[in-house]
DNA sequence: TGTACATCAGTGAACGCGCGTTCACTGATGTAC
DNA sequence: TGTACATCAGTGAACGCGCGTTCACTGATGTAC
């Protein structure tokens, strides 16, 4: 019943969750083998080269992988704040609890971000970037539609997406408890950010009105 | 001239140096091996071991190395606040100047922050609370001497550290150019969160006077 | 000051290990006719 | 539908490599008397 063709996608499934399943706080992605991931795969380690290249390749993957989850976490975002308001608590709830359902998949997004790998870190950080476009716009939509503008959306957000990263991977080894506590702080991180961006905009054009 | 003891203090430096001067942006310290590090270092791989029981011990080594480093160039800074004045733009000038200058030291210490290794992590965190605990103990000055409260100086220096070692990382191998956009950029995302906390005293302040 | 002994930083040979990669192969699946 | 051939995912043996670590050693430096 699976051609040979769906068989192939399945192991390749199977590599990748293999070398996902490996990640932990003590396990980057560079410090996997490819012997390692074949092995916990199933498979002997030279199968592995009917389906990547090397072991980076595998690791860019997930990384696009990542990007989905992140896209889709925006998506779910959105569509919470249109029924509940209030933008930073949801957002924030809806990406921790992202964050738990991907734990491992986020890691590898958050470490490599800052980590070895040239391909990874750009990878990671054209994702990033996406992300802060996005909140760019919204961060303007917002400001037009309340009428506060900022003073700078795009560095708003920039600082945003920093902190949320940041303390998402704090979140990620964290007891509930620990997670909660990094949740509110977070919260009160990015409303400082919004109101001194709006206060930063009044002023500024109190100096130069008209 | 040189006693046994001063030699071995040498050779004791030559191994933190080599190990050091591996480092960039393709080579984190746990890609390093105790064998490279000897080689580089002009000694054979056994005498390693005299100085010390693995590669991580040296690596903790150089972490509290980068403590030194952080808390020298925070004296600098409140010195050079006090006579220039202008907090946020001397002090983000001090730690670039502070960055380029000890480049692999930071790239160790922003690197393993979030690195793979426990000790490490726990080792760079608390450098980086003692660093965070001052930052809230000045904010809390200045906000006194200034009649400007702040809405919660902790976590707005929590913030603040956040951004200012994120873009510290991302100055390591920035260009002359990128990196002055990096310190703009970081000096107006720090004033926004410092007068976002000063807004937020505010409003808390005129929900619940008295 | 001289002598006998202790210390110990640095050494070189040797070990077993897991690694990435190559190669020629097998045999089930797919395709052309 | 049946047959002959092509494709190709998965294999197992083999390779050379750099690694961390052990061991017994050397010889200069340090110390006790």
């Amino acid at each position: 019943m699976s051609s040979r063709a769906e068989q192939k996608l399945r192991t390749r499934r199977s590599l990748m969750d293999a070398a996902l399943a490996q990640l932990s706080a003590d396990r980057g992605f560079g410090s996997l083998s490819l012997r390692e991931v074949a092995r916990e795969a199933g498979i002997a380690p030279t199968s592995f080269y009917r389906h990547f290249a090397e072991l980076d390749e595998l690791g860019l993957a997930l990384v696009d992988e990542g990007g989905v989850a992140l896209r889709q976490l925006m998506r779910q975002a959105r569509k919470r704040i249109a029924s509940h308001g209030s933008a930073i608590s949801t957002s924030v709830d809806t990406f921790m609890e992202y964050l738990g359902n991907n734990a491992n998949l986020f890691r590898l997004m958050l470490r490599e971000r800052t980590g070895v790998s040239k391909p990874f870190r750009t990878a990671v950080k054209a994702e990033i970037e996406h992300f802060v476009t996005e909140l760019t716009d919204d961060l303007r939509r917002v400001a037009e539609e309340r009428q506060r503008p900022l003073a700078n959306a795009r560095m708003a957000a920039e600082a945003m997406v920093t902190l949320v990263f940041n303390q998402g991977a704090e979140a990620l080894d964290a007891t509930p408890k620990e997670k909660e506590e990094l949740k509110e702080k977070l919260k009160v991180e990015l409303r400082m950010i919004l109101v001194g961006a709006q206060t930063l905009a009044r002023k500024n054009n109190q100096k130069t009105p008209g």
